[in-house]
DNA sequence: TGAAGATATGAATATATGTTCATATCTTCA
DNA sequence: TGAAGATATGAACATATATTCATATCTTCA
């Protein structure tokens, strides 16, 4: 695709595109952003870090929070640690989950924010 | 599972859990905001996403951006699209794309931090 | 020590989704 | 009007991933 016909902001979109490449191409940045959106893109991961916003607890309760199996849940968990979007503390027999820090709370609360807007 | 014994943070804990259920159970929130970071868990689209961060650009830029095809660029477009995640704007021939409102800046923002602060 | 509770893991399967190829739509301009 | 540029769309395919079932690990307590 050869380009002679432009926009009227061909100049400004090519200053653009420049910086933007020397960002993006070639860096780790995107893939490793995006990997973060991909761990909370989930339901039911979702459902889990929505109820550590509420306060800390351990599997058993987040179990009942999703409505999921004890093994789905436990899964879930395993992505969400190795992500560190969220912390476990063994208490006894039971693990205690919390939110790993506070990007994640603010993430979650502007994703609020942005769908409370849609409509205007 | 029978539930006996408990982790000391019982008491605690369930009343969270009872908080979580009624704010989550039932309710379409964690479905919609994990919907939002689907959007945003693919690399190409955050590339888009990422570029658009610099400045407004038509589709071909983006293309060049992503390093990617024009169909695919604009397939991923679409899904960006569909989700207000960005905005669409016909110039003559060409389509200028810009992100959708502030939202989607912060959510950018606050990744890139909590990337990192990662190693911490 | 052994039984029971609480959580984690592995394998298998079904579904969702990104990319590609071909083609269609829309706009400008001669 | 018709040709060419710029973008969008549909179908097909390959890959990624959430869920389930079975089982393993770890902890407490009798």
């Amino acid at each position: 695709m050869k380009r002679t016909s432009i926009c009227g902001h061909e100049q400004q979109h090519s200053v653009t595109a420049q910086r933007a490449k020397e960002r993006i191409l070639g860096s780790a940045e995107a893939s490793a952003i995006s990997t973060i959106f991909r761990v909370l893109s989930d339901p039911t991961r979702m459902k889990i870090v929505l109820g550590l916003l509420e306060g800390d607890m351990c599997v058993y309760h987040l179990t009942e929070v999703c409505d999921g199996t004890q093994s789905g849940v436990s899964h879930q968990l395993r992505i969400l640690r190795d992500n560190n979007i969220v912390k476990a503390k063994r208490i006894g027999q039971t693990v205690e989950y919390s939110l790993a820090d506070e990007h994640v709370r603010k993430l979650l609360e502007i994703s609020i924010e942005h769908l409370a807007c849609q409509g205007e």
